[in-house]
DNA sequence: AAAACAATTGAACAATTGCTCATATAATAA
DNA sequence: TTATTATATGAGCAATTGTTCAATTGTTTT
């Protein structure tokens, strides 16, 4: 915590009273923060990149990620707890796809940054 | 890994083939992994969220989310090394703001699902 | 010069995460 | 029924993460 002498000297009052008076409601940022987690995996985001494709099943997706079916297993359960993706049953196969478009809209925009980038740098 | 078997019986050779074609570089999409992941966490999303209404200094930012001015220190770290935000320095103190506005839209479409999400449901 | 202060950083530690392995479940085939 | 197959899941473990604490840096004040 910060000692009281920070009180006096540096916090901008006036500014934080703004702030703090359109604050969003914590458990909307808080699920928000969720969601990026979600997809901030390599092997949730190749799940995802692969899905916006095609419906495919986790057999499938292991083929194509080169991983065990059981750790692809183990991610689209945490995909589909946060309803990214959805499951449909034909037989003894699962298939998945995107739970709606709005991930891809959200993977359209990322990725534009990521391309503009130019390398990471360190101030 | 998966089996032998299961090339045989489950993977669908064709759609595999499809998506492998126009698959996008893994380094793409291992930096937007890595975007997602720096923006999925609580604080750091509150720190974001702060730095969207206005320009604040590290004491400010302490003092709004209530945690020690040494992890909001490290958090900006995180945010500064991975271009979310930058910082200037006038005297002593260091004002931080957001890079660009990129992450602006980012946080306002990934708002949306997050406000429209009902519950929480476990299929 | 020395003291004060805002911010940064490295080390340490608990908590969380992603994978593997073994096992369980559910649907189909024999 | 029993065997096979596709997927799901719990436990365990190594690796990573977020915070705290202590020490340090860079700037201003005295």
């Amino acid at each position: 915590m910060q000692e009281d002498r920070c009180l006096v000297s540096c916090i901008h009052e006036d500014v934080i009273q703004k702030i703090t008076g359109v604050s969003e409601p914590n458990e909307y940022l808080e699920r928000l923060a969720q969601l990026f987690k979600v997809l901030g995996d390599p092997t949730r985001v190749r799940i995802i990149y692969a899905l916006m494709q095609h419906e495919l099943c986790v057999c499938d997706l292991a083929h194509i990620l080169q991983m065990s079916q059981s750790s692809i297993s183990h991610q689209l359960r945490l995909l589909r707890q946060n309803q990214i993706v959805k499951k449909r049953r034909e037989g003894k196969i699962m298939f998945y796809t995107l739970a709606d478009d709005f991930v891809t809209k959200l993977f359209v925009l990322g990725m534009e940054h990521v391309r503009n980038e130019t390398y990471k740098e360190y101030k």
